[in-house]
DNA sequence: ACAAAATATGTCGCATGCGATATAATTTAA
DNA sequence: TTAAATTATATCGCATGCGACATATTTTGT
């Protein structure tokens, strides 16, 4: 075992994780274009087709983005017309998102669009449900300090 | 089943895929700033420390990127005189890609970079095992048309 | 009450990644 | 042989994601 094995791409569990990221990008982009949606912009109106109703917190929460991301993003989907956003009158601070009919409606359209990501690079049920475990067991996995 | 149901976030690979590479970068990224690498920059430089010489090609294929991200990014290395780049005088449509004596030092205080994913995020060794197979059967995989 | 801390969101600048398209060099085919 | 196809790389414009920092609002502590 050399010292710097451990610098060898096959030996690292982030680039494979980083690329097939990447490589899931590049299949749903062009599905998605008939939707005039980003790959973000559609996990965004994911989230607003499940909840119909969200805080800006709760959306960066949901998609594990931080706000800088998100802000200009629901900005572009307002422009849209998919959702309207409002201030809290209860909180000011709060921004409130609503899914709008025109949002609603985009689902209809959206049905067809996710590819079986298992189906679309052959991956048995098994593989699919372990990767599904593992991929949430370390999104939902905080360090003890 | 709902018709609805696969476009919840909780059903779908594509997600959790996508938000755990997000976190994996955020992982790395604090302990890169101290090689003043960020985390393409630093896969280049995984890639050079084993292969010493690649041209552009070589780099696009073992990253799974483009040229079109590909070619800034080495001219970033150039610049802080990790690599030189030569045009190939045997082909020259071709870029030769040359780790310096520079790059090569560099490597040194790397070796202490790479968190062990499995490890930072609570991992079995058959979780991360299995992990790093299924990411690769997709990175591999083909779809025959 | 009210200054300080906490919370929610926003702006800025940087570094990707990508498709579309362009350019230069080499190979191929009639 | 030489125009067309192929190959390798580059440029442009767009949409992220992020850390650092700023702003507005609410809560907290004394």
């Amino acid at each position: 075992m050399d010292k710097y094995d451990s610098l060898l791409l096959k030996n690292q569990l982030c680039f494979p994780t980083y690329a097939v990221a990447n490589k899931i990008l590049r299949k749903y982009q062009p599905l998605l274009d008939k939707l005039n949606l980003t790959y973000t912009q559609y996990i965004v109106m994911m989230v607003m087709w499940e909840k119909k109703k969200v805080n800006e917190k709760e959306l960066c929460e949901a998609l594990r983005l931080k706000t800088n991301t998100i802000a200009p993003l629901i900005r572009k989907l307002k422009d849209k017309g998919y959702i309207s956003i409002s201030k809290d009158p209860e909180d000011k601070r709060n921004l409130i998102i609503l899914l709008t009919s025109k949002g609603e409606a985009l689902k209809e359209k959206a049905v067809d669009v996710p590819p079986s990501i298992a189906e679309e690079f052959n991956l048995t049920e098994e593989e699919a449900l372990f990767l599904y475990k593992i991929l949430y067991k370390i999104l939902d996995y905080e360090k003890e300090i």
